[in-house]
DNA sequence: TTAACAAATCGAAATATATCGATATTTAAT
DNA sequence: ATTAAATATCGATATATTTCGATTTGTTAA
């Protein structure tokens, strides 16, 4: 993990925003409809709505935010589902703690 | 303090290396000559040495380390000597934990 | 097997960051 | 006062990021 990369990724409010909102999912998206619950996170249509910006780059800011590990991906039929990588945010801040 | 403010400073390897050799000024840089101690920190011009950038940018970048305050600034003579700033560091680190 | 939908990727334009050399400012020494 | 040194600021160019619409890819349903 590198403090750079993770925080070129931290560097926009509404990538740093979509890390707040999955902190919890219930209550800052719809109900699922394709799936039964939030396990795998939120989809991407659901985020970008919530964003406001265009389904491109939201889908390039996750993309970006899974390639650093902050967010996993799970592909179920049509949708990909994001949700917060705990392990990795966690980590993260311990690197910084003993780095920084 | 705002999460996207600091990770833009810290989204760049030169200014996180900067604040790696603070950790350890006496192992880092070379002897004070003009004042008696680190205490203060270390000048701009041992800096720059160190990073092998021109001094207009090493300059920027530690002004811009200043305005989020993770480094001290402190002039004497014709010098301006930084250090890193714990306590914003600390609490940096410490906004991550709950917000992030 | 086609049509339709969700998401990812591509290509381009606008904006921001990085970086330099030149100039200005501040302070100290002559 | 003048000069010189250290740092800060300015202006410019190169590179990177942001953001979009269009296209492509993967998947399901008709």
């Amino acid at each position: 993990m590198d403090i750079v990369e993770v925080s070129k990724v931290l560097s926009n409010k509404i990538r740093v925003n979509i890390l707040d909102w999955l902190k919890d999912m219930e209550a800052n998206f719809p109900p699922q409809t394709n799936v039964p619950d939030f396990n795998n996170g939120v989809c991407v249509c659901h985020i970008q709505d919530k964003t406001g910006l265009s389904q491109s780059t939201v889908s390039h800011y996750l993309t970006m935010m899974h390639k650093v590990d902050l967010v996993t991906a799970t592909r179920i039929g049509k949708w990909t589902y994001y949700k917060r990588n705990e392990e990795t945010i966690g980590a993260y801040i311990n690197l910084l703690k003993y780095n920084l």
